[in-house]
RNA sequence: GGGCGGUUAGCUCAGCUGGGAGAGCACCUGCCUUACACGCAGGGGGUCGCAGGUUCGAACCCUGCACCGCCCACCA
């Protein structure tokens, strides 16, 4: 063993052992208890970043820890394909090739997307392995797999059954750059600089105008109403006349409704139905009609008349120059406000009536509210079951048809007639006419829409395969914020409606790691740091260490120190190991303890392994690994090996036996954070797999060991502070004195004087405390206690000094 | 506009239900002591964002303010 431990090589040899001797791998046939973490597909489209990597770490920890405690541990890969997102990418590759999508048709274009899965999917799934991710490999799923796919249409035909699922012409967001519609959760409210301008609209009786704002000027053209709140006083006698809308000409009602804002503007609103989603709101409650002037392509289209073919902003200018002709033009003031963009494209949405498919959400989600009230399903941090039930109860419907060609093609077949058949496969001929010629809906699936099956999709469901009876429901979901509505909720009420049962009862919520300087990390703005370089350069196991110790519950700097901790950690055990195995060639572990320090060490151990017992399990990563670090350092290196080395030198085959226990029992605690180091000292002196070795068992705390190390501890302090040694030390103290403390730093006691100093003023403090009344009649006993404890400890202290 | 979180050492962050301000890195001093210089032993450094309040006692609880970040959002 080299002095320095070189991760190069032995991770990869490792990940490809445990894989090939079948560790990672969950069986339906075991009889343990199961234990099940729904993992969030990663997209094809990217390669492993900072999320993927830290997220993967801190289920690897749940999975390899339940392992170890007698878990039949499911941990199950796979990836989504992204509907829109890939669509995206296929097409700027085309683009680069100087290729339109629409040149090479549906079918060519799908193609090119299963070339990119077959390129890339397994890049993915491989960047997890070199981080050791103890997935069970062999059951990698893809949502667009046969299996999968016969899940999700299946899951269309039943809430289309139920009435759920329904074709509607609504106002849709409708991104021109990825010429779909997409869903509310796709659009992204940024702040834009405009301006407001306000228009006259004489009356068509003559006798005078309403003023009303707007920052669309050429959407006039689609008005249909101005509406007023019905309690506002200066539009009493507007109610019920006509205006004339500018430009076109057109006579429209003044109504009213009470989603009019007095506040806002004029307090006059012009009623736009076709162009947004207050308006058409409005518009349906008064059966107005739902004129649109703007086309598909963003631009004026044939109903904007001598308009058609310009950009908004060119039809802008010509309305408000109409305007101003016609003195209509009361005045423009800027005006910052939130619009909609594409949350893939950063096309600002623009919003059109459209037919298209939706959910009607309000009573699929119900079984879901309750069962985040009544804590079935737990989330960590818990502020985030308020965020998720706050969005649940305000539900509106899901528009899940995207006018894309990568995806789950709808399941709905149309006839001549226009009758619709829904099923799961396709029909031979219509449901109602039965008429053969039938034509299948051009749209595909939103990609949440098959993301909601993840946990029993892949575990085979519709059909009742041994898996799904034995790993439903599961227990884990950890991810990111960014996906709270747009996967977990949905799983949730998914698998409520659908299995009868929550898919996992907790769900943990990650921390966001940001870039060094605050941004967020980004491809686009260059601030991403790929953890694949870090595995490089520190290995897996220090990225591991690192990436958890920057896991706190809320968003956090990358800070390579982290990961260079981790890497210090592996050393430093690396090395610790060398020293006791070399010391003990032919030693059996056994835990035989004849001396303080070692009862001490066990003792230390089985804190340490309480704590990850109470952590592990509650996500609290950055604790365990603080803990693991400390452990390693401070107790079993500097305390215990260095108390203990003598007597390994002598021969002692008591210490030696122990020391191998000790060692064996915290690279037990210590491999759920980092097994590869762990598993390669291990092999040193088992022919058995620390991946499979079970999790120690509680062992007898030893309070007078603990004191006793206490103690030389502080004689150490007091005797390096003062220069003499102090009197009362036991043989046992003693040797450890000698062998920890070293008594050749008697030199360094230019402290003296300033340690008295430190001493009179805590004994000045406690006095005072301890003088004031109010203090010990009312604080708690104990704590008094504690205090006079204190004080005696430092007047002690004080003498040991002496002058 | 609504909601959530943050502000602690030069940097990145811990600090659980109120009771002696912590870690890692960086810095300074001394050590190549036969496991480890990716190390060992020590050291300096903080008005816990600001202002009030509750309490014997506040980084922690309450109120207000400032700044930073995130999520949600149909005031045109």
């Amino acid at each position: 063993m080299e002095p320095l431990y070189k991760p190069e090589g032995v991770e990869a040899r490792w990940q490809r052992t445990w894989e090939d001797e079948g560790l990672y791998r969950a069986e339906p046939d075991d009889p343990r208890p199961t234990f099940v973490i729904c993992v969030p597909p990663p997209n094809v489209t990217g390669v492993l970043h900072m999320g993927h990597a830290l997220n993967g770490t801190s289920q690897d920890v749940l999975i390899r820890y339940h392992r170890m405690r007698g878990y039949n541990a499911l941990w199950q890969p796979g990836y989504d394909h992204a509907s829109i997102a890939l669509q995206n990418v296929i097409v700027g590759l085309l683009a680069e090739e100087g290729i339109d999508r629409l040149d090479i048709g549906r079918e060519a274009f799908v193609e090119r997307c299963w070339e990119f899965i077959r390129q890339y999917g397994p890049h993915i799934i491989g960047q997890f392995r070199s981080l050791g991710a103890s997935l069970d490999y062999r059951r990698n799923r893809f949502t667009l797999d046969d299996e999968y796919t016969k899940a999700v249409m299946r899951f269309f035909v039943h809430l289309a059954n139920k009435g759920y699922v329904y074709r509607g012409s609504r106002i849709v967001n409708w991104c021109p750059g990825c010429a779909s519609v997409i869903s509310d959760l796709e659009v992204n409210h940024i702040e834009v600089d405009d301006a407001l301008s306000y228009v006259r609209y004489p009356f068509a009786d003559g006798d005078g105008s309403i003023t009303i704002a707007t920052v669309r000027p050429a959407t006039i053209l689609a008005d249909v109403a101005v509406a007023v709140h019905p309690e506002d006083e200066r539009y009493r006698d507007a109610i019920g006349r006509e205006v004339i809308v500018p430009f076109v000409e057109r006579r429209v009602p003044v109504i009213v409704d009470e989603r009019v804002e007095r506040g806002f503007g004029t307090g006059a609103l012009k009623i736009t139905p076709g162009h947004d989603p207050t308006d058409w709101e409005i518009g349906q409650d008064h059966h107005l009609l739902e004129p649109m002037v703007v086309g598909l392509d963003g631009r004026m289209n044939a109903e904007a008349g001598e308009l058609a073919g310009l950009t908004q902003a060119e039809a802008d200018e010509r309305v408000l120059a109409w305007l101003k002709e016609h003195d209509q033009l009361e005045k423009r003031e800027s005006y910052r406000h939130a619009v909609g963009h594409c949350d893939r494209s950063g096309d600002r949405v623009e919003p059109l009536v459209m037919l298209q498919w939706w959910v009607d959400m309000t009573e699929l989600v119900k079984p879901a509210i309750a069962v985040l009230r009544d804590g079935r399903v737990r989330c960590t941090p818990e502020q985030q079951t308020k965020v998720m039930l706050s969005y649940l109860e305000n539900i509106r419907p899901w528009c899940i048809s995207r006018q894309l060609w990568w995806g789950h093609r709808i399941p709905v077949w149309y006839c001549a007639d226009g009758h619709t058949t829904i099923a799961e496969t396709a029909p031979y001929s219509c449901a109602e006419c039965g008429s053969p010629a039938l034509h299948q809906d051009e749209d595909v699936l939103d990609t949440w829409f098959s993301s909601a099956l993840w946990p029993f999709a892949t575990l085979g469901w519709p059909e009742q395969t041994p898996e799904l009876a034995r790993f439903y429901p599961g227990d884990v979901c950890s991810t990111g914020r960014d996906i709270n509505f747009l996967w977990v909720s949905r799983m949730i009420w998914a698998g409520l409606e659908l299995m009868g049962d929550i898919p996992f009862s907790a769900v943990n919520y990650h921390s966001m790691i940001m870039a060094p300087d605050g941004r967020r990390m980004s491809k686009s703005l260059g601030t991403g740091i790929d953890p694949t370089e870090l595995i490089d350069e520190y290995s897996a196991d220090a990225t591991r260490y690192g990436l958890l110790k920057m896991s706190s519950t809320q968003d956090v700097r990358f800070s390579v120190g982290m990961i260079e901790e981790g890497r210090k950690l592996a050393n430093k055990l690396w090395n610790v190991a060398r020293l006791m195995l070399a010391q003990s060639q032919g030693v059996t572990p056994e835990a035989r303890p004849q001396s303080v320090e070692e009862r001490w060490i066990l003792s230390r151990l089985d804190v340490t392994r309480e704590l990850l017992e109470e952590s592990i399990p509650t996500f609290g990563f950055a604790a365990a690994v603080t803990s693991l670090y400390h452990l390693t350092f401070d107790d079993f290196c500097d305390w215990y090996a260095e108390a203990v080395k003598p007597r390994l030198y002598d021969g002692d085959d008591d210490a030696r036996a122990t020391a191998l226990a000790a060692l064996e029992r915290l690279l037990t605690l210590l491999h759920p954070v980092m097994p590869h180091v762990t598993e390669e000292i291990w092999s040193q002196f088992h022919d058995s797999r620390l991946i499979v070795s079970p999790w120690p068992e509680p062992y007898a705390r030893d309070d007078d060991a603990t004191r006793t190390l206490e103690h030389v501890r502080d004689a150490g302090t007091v005797f390096r502070r003062s220069a003499t040694l102090p009197a009362k030390l036991s043989d046992d103290e003693r040797r450890i004195f000698d062998a920890v403390v070293k008594p050749e730093r008697q030199k360094s006691n230019g402290n003296a004087e300033a340690e008295r100093e430190r001493l009179r003023n805590e004994i000045a403090r406690a006095e005072q405390m301890l003088g004031n009344e109010r203090f010990v009649s009312k604080a708690p006993p104990e704590v008094v206690e504690a205090e006079r404890a204190k004080l005696e400890r430092y007047r002690r202290e004080l003498e040991t000094i002496g002058d």
